[in-house]
DNA sequence: TCATTAAACGCGT
DNA sequence: ACGCGTTTAATGA
């Protein structure tokens, strides 16, 4: 994704907005170039914003008090995040992080707030979204409980491309074999082996400093 | 005993 | 400077 306008257009409830609202909600974002490694928001931080992965990836994470750090989910190109702290009027919960150079997209809260107050689009785009985060999060607890960890990594992976959450992602991933790890909750090294293992079975190419998916069906039914 | 892990090192990008 | 593969020593099931 290249632009806003191309975020935008890969979101259904900004496409099938009227034009006049459609350019008032445009000008209520702001886009900033994060950098790899730092900060797109900070847990504790009071949040005003809606924000959306233009292009990029970032990881939802949180540090632990014994220096310990776990990701939970990374959000790629297409994807939005933080609509939970936002409808909470809470703080932060926690830290997100751009993985590689990214380009972050701020809406306004009176903006979120108002496509929620009138657009029964967005309603079922958020009620849509939230369901999918939902999914992910409960198979997170069967999969630690039920799957090894080749099994682990293949849903791992496959959160990273879901197409309702990331519209913009294509078929290869530019993330980290530590980063991975970060996501899958496993060491690197268990990280490579099981990596090797998925691209055995013909379903993921591995290169450096990136995945590609080869059969993402495949990666659904691994370990059954 | 066996698998896994963090930390360290060296190599290639 | 970063990502990856490997070794090593510690841990724990």
């Amino acid at each position: 994704m290249r632009s806003l306008d191309d975020m935008l257009s890969a979101s259904p409830w900004a496409r099938e907005l009227p034009d006049a609202e459609r350019e008032r909600i445009k000008a209520s974002i702001v886009v900033r170039k994060v950098p790899a490694r730092a900060y797109v928001c900070m847990k504790g931080e009071p949040v005003e914003h809606w924000i959306g992965v233009i292009d990029g990836l970032v990881k939802i994470t949180c540090n632990g008090l014994c220096g310990k750090t776990t990701t939970f989910t990374g959000v790629a190109s297409g994807g939005w995040l933080g609509e939970g702290s936002l409808l909470k009027k809470e703080r932060r919960r926690y830290d997100v992080i751009a993985l590689r150079d990214s380009r972050i997209a701020f809406m306004s809260r009176a903006a979120f707030q108002s496509l929620l107050d009138n657009n029964l689009a967005f309603n079922h785009f958020l009620l849509r979204h939230l369901n999918e985060r939902l999914g992910q999060f409960i198979g997170m607890m069967e999969h630690e409980r039920l799957l090894d960890i080749e099994a682990r990594l293949a849903r791992g992976l496959l959160s990273m491309f879901n197409p309702v959450l990331h519209p913009g992602i294509g078929r290869q991933l530019q993330i980290s074999q530590e980063e991975l790890g970060f996501l899958a909750g496993v060491s690197r090294q268990r990280v490579n082996r099981a990596l090797r293992a998925l691209a055995e079975a013909g379903l993921v190419r591995v290169e450096y400093g990136s995945v590609t998916v080869l059969d993402l069906e495949g990666l659904r039914n691994y370990g059954q």
